[in-house]
RNA sequence: UGGCGCGUAGCUCAGUGGGAGAGCACCACCUUGACACGGUGGGGGUCGUAGGUUCAAUCCCUAUCGCGCCAACCA
C-alpha cells in the first residue's frame, strides 16, 4: 500500500510506476490467447527512429494507449506493439549534417557522405542509430504508452529487412515491379528521385513571359501572313528555361486563331530547332495566348501530352541542378541562372513580348523545400492498379471502416486517381534494391539471397553489380502490420493479432502509409492490416499552422510532463481531441487538467482521513466479508440518501465513458469523468458525507464503504486516461487484490497487484436510485439558494441565521425535515423551522422552486436593507421577464395546437409557479420599503 | 476549380429542434479539519450575416462573407 503526499506531485511516482509496470511484465501481450479470450491489437504508427517527441505522437500515442489499456482491462488479449522506422532521407540528412561539421575533405570542402564510401557511411549511420535511437522510444515511455517493449521492432533489423525483399521479390515475379525510364520528380538538392507524395506543392510569386515562336513550314521557310511579315506564335510560360526542351508546340484544336498553322513547325527561339505544331484538346483555350509550349522531358502534363504524340524527349535539366549538353549555349548554368540568361537572351533578340508577374505553384522536395524538378530518369515503380483495385473494394465494402467516415471519400479520391508509385531514392540508408546486374550478360537478377553467380550466364558473384539504389521508407512501413508479426514465417503471432483490430494515426499520411498497407495487406495476407482506422485531428501550434520538423515550430510536450506530469497533458489531448476540428493546444488547459489530478489526489486523501479517524475512535473498519461491493448492494435500500444518490450518479457515468470509448469520442468519457468527479463527487458527496463521518458510528462506516467503492470505480475508469495519478490512488487504498478472474495466459508470472488489470467497470443499473437522485437535487436547490442570498447579500460564511420555511407539498416539508442536519451544515444556518402562513415582519423571502418551497430568513441586524431591496427587485425583473416569455407562447394559437401536450402543461404550470414567486417578491418588497424608511 | 471542416463568453473549446455550457481569465467574499492546484457567489454571448422550413431555429435547408485543410492538367 502506497502512502500518499499532501498533494498530486507527478515526478515523484511517474517514472517509478512506468518501471514497475513494465517490469512485471503488465505491457506483455500473449501469442495465443487464453480459450473464449478476445485479442485486441495494434501497431505503433513508427515514429522516425533519430525522431523527437513532438505533440503529433503525445496525441496518437495518448489515444492508443488508453484503448488499449481499457481493452486489456476488459480482458482482453491485448498487444500494443512499438518499433521505429528508419526514416531513410530524414536520417541520412542528419547524419550528412553531423560530418560536414565535422571535417574537411582534401579539398578543403565540408565532409561528405561520397568522401567516407558507402559503407563507412552506412555503418556511421547505424552507429547514429543506435545512439539517439533509445531517445523517442524513453519519451513514449514519459507519456505512459503501455508498448509491449520485447517486441519492439525496426524497419531495417533483420526480420524487417527480409520481409521486404520478400515482398519486393515477390512483386517483381508478378509483374507488379518494374524498372522504367519515365518522368519522375527530383530533388537536385538531396540528389534523389521522389514519389509524387514528397512533393510539396508551394505558392510562389513569379513571372509570366510571353515568348515569340516565328513559324516556318516543312521546309524550314518562313510563313508569312497577309501582310507580308512572319507569322508567329506567343506563348505564355513561368519557366522560360524548359524551352530548351521544347519539342512541340500544341494549341487546341478547334482554336480558330491558330488553325490556318495545323502541320507548319515552329522555330524554337534561342537554340533555332524547329518543332511540330500539334493540335491536342488538353490545351485551354482561354489560358495564356492559348498556345502552349511542350517540354515532355520537365513537366508531367507535357510528358503525357509527348507520349500521345510520339515527341522526342529532350532532358536538359540535369540530376546536378545544371543544364545539361543539350542545353546549347546554357549547357552547366544552375536552373536559376539558366532562367536569367534565357530571359536576357529573349529580350535582347525581340523575342520577350511581354512579363507579367504571377502566382503560381512550385512543388517543393518535402524534406529539404528545395525546389525539386520533374526530370526523365531510370527509376523502380509499382505498378499500383492491380493493388489499389482490392484496397478501394475493402473500404467500399466496409472491411475497414474510417471514423470519421468523411475520410473515406478522401482515400477514394486518391486511389481512384492513382499513380504508378516510384520506390527508388538515390540514398544510401534503406533497403538496398536486391536487383543486380550482370557485368557479363547484362541480365538483371531479382532475388531474396544475394547471389552466388549469374543464374542467366553463371558469371562469377564478382561480375555482378547491385542496384545501388534503396527502397522508399514508406515501401517497408507498408509492410508494418504484419512485418512485425512475423510475415513471412507463419507465426502464431499473426494468427493471433493479424489483422490488427484498430490503426489509429493522423490524416496526413492516409495515402503515404495507410492505404499503401491496405493495399500490401491485402496482396500478400489476403486480409485487411486493420477493421478501423481512427483518425485524429492535427495538433497546430498557437498560430493554427502545422507543426513540422521542417518549420521548427514544434512544442515539445516533455516541456510539459516535466512541468505538470503526464496524466494533464494526456488529460488535456484526450478532452480536445474532438473530431472534425484542429487541436490548438494551450498551456492554461494542462495546468487546468493538472488540479484536476490534485483534485481527485485529494478526495483519496479524505478517504484515508476518515478511516483513520474511524480506527481512532476504535471503529472496526477492515473489509467486509465478500467484498464493500457485495455489502453495498446487500444493503441498498437501507444506506442512507447522500450514499444511495452517489452510487446511482457513478452508475450513470459508466455508460458514458463507454460510450466515447467505443465510437472513438474520447472527449466525451474525459468530460464526463471530470464532471463527475469533481462537481459530483468532490462538490457534493464529500461534503455530505462530513456530517456522518463527524458523528462517527454505523453511518460513518457505511460511508466510508460507499466512498471506497466510489473512488475505486472511479479510479478504474480513470485509468486508461490517467494511468500514472490512478494507479498512485488505487495503490493507496485498503483491500486491493489482484484481478479475480485472470483471463492472461502469462506464462506462470505471479499475479501483480495493480489497477491496470482490473475490471473495466461496465453499465449495469444495480445501483441507480431515481429517487435517491431526486431528493439529493432537492436538498442542493435548498442549499444554492440560501448560499446565492449569502453572495448576494455579501453575508460572510461564519454569519448564521436562522432558517424558515414554507413547503408548498408534504413532500416537501419531510424531505426539509429529513435533511435538516445537511442543510443547516452545508447551508451554514443556524435553525431550522417550518412555518405556515404569509411572511411578514424584518422576513426576507426566497422562492425555489425544486423543491417546491418558500425561504424565509430574519434581516434584522443581518443585512443592509438597500442590497436586500436591491437583490429583490433583480429577482423580481426575472421572474416577470419569464412570466412575459411563457405568457407570449402561451397566447399563441398554434403553440396550444400544435406542440405536444406535455409541453403546453409544461409551461402552464410554469406560469403558475412564477406567478407565485412573482406575488411573493412583491410583498416583500413593499415590507422592505416600508423598513427602509 | 472541386471536396471537406470551422466561424458560440476576453482566450481555448463543448453542445442541443423548445428560453445557451465548461475550463482559463475577470469581479466580490472566504486561510470552513481533502484540496488556495481550493470554496461560495457574480459579471460577461442578439451562438458569422441574410433568407427559408417549423407552433418553435444557435441547431435543419438555401445563399453569402471570413478562416483553414485537402485534392487538382491551367502552361
Amino acid at each position: 500500500m502506497r502512502s500518499l503526499g499532501k498533494s498530486f506531485e507527478p515526478v515523484e511516482f511517474e517514472s517509478e510506476l512506468y518501471k514497475f509496470w513494465e517490469e512485471s511484465g503488465c505491457f506483455e501481450a500473449d501469442d495465443q490467447s487464453v480459450p473464449g479470450q478476445k485479442s485486441f491489437s495494434m501497431v505503433i504508427p513508427p515514429p522516425n527512429v533519430t525522431g523527437v517527441l513532438h505533440m503529433g505522437h503525445a496525441l496518437t500515442n495518448t489515444i492508443q494507449d488508453i484503448l488499449v489499456r481499457w481493452h486489456r482491462m476488459k480482458g482482453d488479449n491485448t498487444l500494443w506493439l512499438p518499433g521505429t522506422d528508419h526514416a531513410g532521407i530524414a536520417t541520412q540528412a542528419q547524419v550528412e549534417k553531423q560530418i560536414a561539421k565535422e571535417g574537411k575533405a582534401p579539398n578543403g570542402k565540408p565532409l561528405t557522405r561520397h568522401d567516407l564510401g558507402r559503407e563507412a557511411f552506412v555503418a556511421r549511420t547505424w552507429k547514429w542509430k543506435e545512439d539517439h535511437g533509445k531517445e523517442i522510444t524513453n519519451q513514449l515511455k514519459r507519456l505512459g504508452s503501455s508498448l509491449d517493449w520485447k517486441r519492439e521492432r525496426f524497419t531495417m533489423d533483420e526480420g524487417l529487412s527480409a520481409a521486404v525483399r520478400e515482398v519486393f521479390v515477390r512483386l517483381y515475379e508478378e509483374g507488379l515491379i518494374y524498372r522504367g525510364e519515365r518522368i519522375i520528380n527530383w530533388c537536385p538538392r538531396c540528389q534523389t528521385a521522389l514519389s509524387d507524395l514528397e512533393v510539396i506543392p508551394n505558392e510562389r510569386k513569379g513571372n509570366f513571359w510571353h515568348i515569340v515562336y516565328k513559324i516556318v513550314d516543312g521546309e524550314g521557310k518562313p510563313v508569312l501572313g497577309a501582310d507580308g511579315v512572319q507569322e508567329q506564335l506567343v506563348i505564355a510560360t513561368t519557366r522560360p528555361e524548359t524551352l530548351l526542351g521544347d519539342t512541340a508546340v500544341a494549341v487546341h484544336p478547334e482554336d480558330e486563331r491558330y488553325k490556318h498553322l495545323h502541320g507548319k513547325r515552329a522555330v524554337l527561339p534561342l537554340l533555332g530547332r524547329t518543332i511540330p505544331i500539334i493540335t491536342d484538346s488538353y490545351v485551354d483555350k482561354e489560358f495564356g495566348s492559348g498556345a502552349l509550349k511542350v517540354t515532355p522531358a520537365h513537366d508531367f502534363n507535357d510528358y503525357d501530352l509527348g507520349k500521345r504524340h510520339n515527341l522526342p524527349v529532350v532532358s536538359v535539366m540535369g540530376k546536378d541542378g545544371r543544364i545539361t549538353p543539350a542545353g546549347g549555349p546554357y549547357s552547366g548554368m544552375k536552373f536559376v541562372e539558366a532562367r536569367e540568361q534565357v530571359v536576357l537572351n529573349l529580350r535582347e533578340q525581340g523575342l520577350l513580348v511581354k512579363t507579367e508577374d504571377h502566382v503560381h505553384k512550385v512543388g517543393l522536395c518535402q524534406r529539404c523545400e528545395n525546389v525539386a524538378e520533374p526530370i526523365i530518369s531510370k527509376q523502380w515503380f509499382v505498378k499500383i492498379e492491380p493493388l489499389a483495385k482490392p484496397a478501394i473494394a475493402a473500404v467500399e465494402t466496409g472491411k475497414i471502416q474510417f471514423s470519421p467516415k468523411s475520410w473515406e471519400k478522401t482515400y477514394f479520391e486518391w486511389m481512384y486517381n492513382i499513380r504508378d508509385w516510384c520506390i527508388s531514392r538515390q540514398l544510401w540508408w534503406g533497403h538496398q534494391i536486391p536487383a543486380w546486374y550482370c557485368g557479363r550478360c547484362q541480365e538483371v537478377t531479382v532475388a531474396r539471397e544475394n547471389p552466388e553467380k549469374c543464374p542467366h550466364c553463371g558469371a562469377r558473384a564478382s561480375e555482378l553489380r547491385q542496384d545501388e539504389d534503396v527502397l522508399d521508407t514508406w515501401f517497408s512501413s507498408a509492410l508494418w502490420p504484419f512485418s512485425t508479426l512475423g510475415w513471412p514465417s507463419k507465426t502464431q503471432a499473426l494468427q493471433t493479432f493479424y489483422p490488427t483490430s484498430i490503426l489509429e494515426t493522423g490524416f496526413d499520411i492516409i495515402f503515404f502509409w495507410v492505404a499503401r498497407m491496405i493495399m500490401m495487406g491485402l496482396h500478400f495476407m489476403g486480409e485487411v492490416p486493420f477493421e478501423k482506422v481512427y483518425l485524429h485531428a492535427m495538433v497546430r501550434d498557437e498560430k493554427g499552422e502545422k507543426m513540422s520538423k521542417s518549420k521548427g515550430n514544434v512544442i515539445d510536450p516533455l516541456v510539459l510532463i516535466n512541468q505538470h506530469g503526464a496524466d494533464p497533458l494526456r488529460f488535456t489531448l484526450a478532452a480536445m481531441a474532438g473530431q472534425g476540428r484542429d487541436i490548438k493546444l494551450s498551456v492554461d488547459r494542462v495546468e487546468g487538467y493538472r488540479a484536476y489530478c490534485n483534485k481527485i489526489w485529494n478526495a483519496v486523501k479524505f478517504f484515508h482521513l476518515q478511516l483513520d479517524a474511524l480506527k481512532e475512535k476504535g471503529v472496526a473498519v477492515t473489509e467486509p466479508e465478500g467484498g464493500v461491493e457485495r455489502w453495498l448492494l446487500e444493503r441498498r435500500p437501507r444506506l442512507a440518501a447522500h450514499n444511495r444518490w452517489i452510487l446511482s450518479r457513478l452508475e450513470r457515468v459508466i455508460p458514458t465513458v463507454e460510450k466515447g470509448l467505443e465510437n472513438f469520442e474520447l472527449n466525451e468519457s474525459a468530460q464526463a469523468l471530470y464532471e463527475f468527479s469533481w462537481h459530483e463527487l468532490c462538490d457534493w458527496y464529500i461534503e455530505l458525507s462530513k456530517l456522518p463521518f463527524r458523528e462517527g458510528g454505523e453511518k460513518a462506516v457505511e460511508t466510508l464503504y460507499t466512498l471506497r467503492y466510489s473512488l475505486d470505480v472511479l479510479l478504474r475508469l480513470l485509468h486508461p486516461f490517467v494511468p500514472f495519478v490512478s494507479e498512485a490512488l488505487w495503490q493507496s487504498l485498503p483491500w486491493n487484490k489482484p484481478a479475480s478472474t485472470p483471463t492472461r495466459a502469462r506464462g506462470g508470472k505471479p499475479e501483480v497487484l495493480t489497477l491496470m488489470f482490473q475490471a473495466y467497470p461496465r453499465p449495469n443499473p444495480k445501483f441507480l436510485d431515481e429517487s435517491a437522485e431526486k431528493e439529493i437535487a432537492a436538498i442542493r436547490g435548498v442549499i444554492e439558494a440560501v448560499r446565492n442570498f449569502r453572495g448576494e447579500n455579501n453575508i460572510a460564511p461564519r454569519v448564521e441565521f436562522a432558517l424558515r420555511y414554507k413547503a408548498a407539498s408534504p413532500e416537501a416539508a419531510s424531505l426539509i425535515e429529513g435533511a435538516s442536519e445537511q442543510l443547516r451544515v452545508l447551508a451554514r444556518v443556524s435553525a431550522l423551522e417550518a412555518v405556515s402562513g404569509p411572511g411578514g415582519g424584518t422576513e426576507a423571502v426566497i422562492p425555489v422552486s425544486n423543491p417546491p418551497v418558500e425561504l424565509r430568513i430574519d434581516l434584522k441586524g443581518l443585512v443592509n436593507v438597500e442590497e436586500e431591496a436591491k437583490r429583490l427587485r433583480k429577482e423580481l425583473e426575472k421572474v416577470t421577464g419569464d412570466i412575459q416569455f411563457v405568457r407570449n407562447k402561451l397566447g399563441q394559437e398554434t403553440f396550444i395546437a400544435k406542440a405536444p401536450p406535455q409541453l403546453v402543461e409544461k409551461e402552464r404550470k410554469r406560469e403558475q409557479e412564477l406567478v407565485g414567486k412573482q406575488t411573493e417578491l412583491e410583498a416583500a418588497l413593499a415590507r422592505l420599503s416600508t423598513l427602509g424608511g
